[in-house]
Parts: structure tokens; sequence; C-alpha cells
DNA sequence: GCCGTACTACGATAAGCATCGTATTACGGC
DNA sequence: GCCGTAATACGATGCTTATCGTAGTACGGC
């Protein structure tokens, strides 16, 4: 699970998710990788219960699992999502 | 960071320091592989901001940089351990 | 000065992982 | 049926990293 967000690029897809509280279809994602690498991410995101993936149509919508990951590592998550907002501001600014 | 606290040899030293709540040894980390391997942890550990070192005649104490990690990444250490507590309860009993 | 303890440095190795391109599947619209 | 879109599967590749053994450094006790 702490692998699964140590990557830059998967911790961008659940801080995308979590912004947006809601379903999203890969193909939204603005990532600086190919579609392969993508494909690659989400399935680790999803092999280790980080999101629940289902189809809607063609696209592949998905979902972050707050409750299942609040439950398992209480306050974790949080935690690494404002670090990340706060890592991304000092950057940034 | 993440990436420093996913490795479950790094994080079992991190565990033992918190709970330990004081400076320890190298020697006294009772870790499943080699004496190259321990120092090569400790490194990554150093260099991620993760912990601190200093000689103390012979041996080399290590510190947890609580203070410093809760500044940056508020709540994410705690949350850390109290999961790898959590899980190592559950995979024990 | 010599030895033992504690740790580091270095080189080697094997495994893991992020990345890509291409081919393939699945679905909906025409 | 055909095409476009969305995503996966697969194989390849190159980098990172975890691991080890051996050799080396630093320090304290005798």
């Amino acid at each position: 699970m702490l692998h699964a967000l140590s990557d830059p690029v998967r911790l961008r897809i659940v801080r995308y998710l979590a912004a947006a509280g809601e379903d999203l279809a890969c193909s939204v994602f603005d990532l600086p990788v190919s579609k392969s690498t993508t494909t690659h991410h989400f399935r680790v995101l999803r092999e280790n219960g980080v999101i629940r993936q289902c189809y809607r149509g063609t696209a592949k919508m998905s979902t972050l699992r707050r409750d299942d990951l609040e439950r398992l590592f209480p306050g974790l998550l949080d935690s690494v999502l404002t670090a990340a907002a706060r890592q991304a501001d000092r950057l940034g600014g």
C-alpha cells in the first residue's frame, strides 16, 4: 500500500480522484506517461486495494476506496494527501 | 519519504525506533538481513530525512526525526506506525 | 602496538519496476 | 459490417534497488 502511493504518477492519480470526489474515467487524467504506463499504474493501485474499477460503456471508471482504506490504515490517506498537496504548493511557489 | 517507508525492513527499523523512544545503536536491531544490507537501509532512511545518526564511541546511534517529519508530513508517521502495528497484529494472530 | 567490535565502502548480482510501442479486445455510432 | 474510441495484454528495455560477501576504517581495552 505504501509502495502503491510512493510513485509520483500514482500519487497524482490518487490526488485527482480525491479532489474530484467521484468516479473518473482513465482517459480524463492528464499524466506525463504513455497509455500503457497509465494502465500499469491503475493496475497497481487496484491490486493494492487503493481504487476500484468498473466499466461504464466503453469507459473504465475508477473510484477511490476511501472507506476501506480508512478502516485498514486510519488517517493514512488524509496524511498523505495533505502532505502531497503541501509539497506541490512548495514546489509550485 | 513514502518510498523510504515502503520497504518492510526499513519500516521495521522505524517501528523499533518509535517504540524505543530513544537513540539506538544499529547493532541492537534484529533484522533478517546481512550487515551490509542493514547499513544500506539505514543510509536510505537517513538520506530521506527519516532518521538522524551520530557516533557515540564505537556505536552509531540512530534517532527518529519525529519533529521534522511531523512538520513536513503532519500525522503521516503516526498513521503509518499504527497501521503497521495493526497489520503486524493481524499477521501474528 | 594488537585485537575485537561496530560500522562503512565497494563491487557484483539478481530481482523489481517504470516505461514504451505495438497488437488486441470491447463497445457504441453510422 | 465498419470505424473510432478506450482500455488491456504482451514483450522488450533500461534503471533502480535489495541483497550479499569481502575488504577496509574507526574506536576502545589490554
